[in-house]
DNA sequence: GGTAGTTGCTACAGCCACTGTAGCTTCAAG
DNA sequence: CTTGAAGCTACAGTGGCTGTAGCAACTACC
C-alpha cells in the first residue's frame, strides 16, 4: 500500500493532481488509513501509469475516461478506442500544420528585422499590417 | 466611431472578448455614448488588430503588452521586440517538435491495432504499458 | 514516551484566454 | 411609438491543473 507521494514519484505526479483525479471520478475513491490518509494499491498504480501516459500523448482527461472505461472492459470492441487514438492523431497533426504555418512567418519578421529603432521595426510593422503575412493564420494558434 | 459589435466584425473579435482586453488594460477604457455604451476610434481599430495579430501568431497576452507599449514608443529600440518574437518562435518551435514525438507514437499505436476486441488492443496496450514507447515524451503533450 | 519534521488532509483561489449566461437597458429602423 | 437587435454588468464555467492556508497524522530519532 502506498501513500499518495510515494504513488506520486512512481508516477511522476503531483499529490494535488492525484487528488483532482480523484474528485472528477477519474481515479476511484482511495483506501483510506483510521487517520484519513489515502492509500493506494497495486491496481491504482496500474491505472494512474495509464491516465498519466494517455496524458503524456496528449489525450483529454474526458477521452482518457472512455478509453479507461474501455480497458475495464475486455471483452468490447477494439475499435472505440483506435477511434479516439485516431482523433488524437488528427488533433495533433492539425497543431502541428497551424504552428508551422506561425513559426514560417515568426522566422519572416525576425529575419527582416534591422535592429534599429522600434519606429522602423519589421516585427512590430507585421504585427500593425496583417497585409504584410503570406500566410492566413485565421484562427489563433494554440 | 464604431459600436463594440461593428469594432468586433471589422477585427474577427468576439463582443466580450473586447471588453475583457479592456477590464486587464489591454486595450484602453473606451468612449462612452451618453447611453453608457462603447464607441471606437479608428486608433482603437489599429490596437485592436494589432491585438488580434499577434493572437494569431501565438503570442501570450503579456508579450503583446510589451509589444504593444513598444509600439507606443518609436524611439525606443526594437532589439526588445525582437527578442520577444524570438522567445515565441523558439517556443513555438519546442511545440512542434514535441507533437511531432507524439505524433509518430500515436501512429504507431494506431497501426498496430488489429480491430479486434478490447484485451487485445494495441492503443490500449500502449497506454498500460509505457516500456512499448520508442520516445521518452517526459513532459505533456501541448 | 516525547518531539520534531515531513507528509497528509480539506477547502478554496488562481492560472490563461477566453466563452456563456441572466437579466436588464439602449439604440436604430420602420 | 414600438419592436427587435445589440449593448450593458456581473458572474460562473472551460481544461488541467497549481498554489495556499491552516490544520492533522504519521515516522524517525532520542
Amino acid at each position: 500500500m502506498l501513500t499518495i507521494g510515494k504513488l506520486g514519484q512512481k508516477t511522476g505526479t503531483r499529490v494535488q493532481t492525484i487528488r483532482y483525479y480523484e474528485e472528477i471520478g477519474l481515479m476511484p475513491e482511495a483506501e483510506r488509513t483510521e487517520g484519513g490518509q489515502r492509500r493506494y494499491s497495486d491496481a491504482d498504480f496500474d491505472r494512474l501509469s495509464f491516465i498519466r501516459h494517455a496524458r503524456q500523448l496528449g489525450f483529454p482527461l474526458e477521452a482518457i475516461r472512455e478509453l479507461l472505461s474501455l480497458s475495464d472492459h475486455p471483452d468490447q470492441s477494439c475499435h472505440e478506442a483506435d477511434a479516439i487514438a485516431r482523433r488524437q492523431l488528427k488533433q495533433v497533426e492539425q497543431r502541428i500544420a497551424r504552428l508551422n504555418a506561425l513559426k514560417t512567418e515568426l522566422h519572416r519578421m525576425i529575419e527582416e528585422c534591422s535592429g534599429g529603432h522600434a519606429a522602423d521595426c519589421r516585427v512590430l510593422e507585421v504585427l500593425r499590417d496583417h497585409s504584410e503575412c503570406l500566410t492566413r493564420h485565421d484562427d489563433i494558434g494554440a
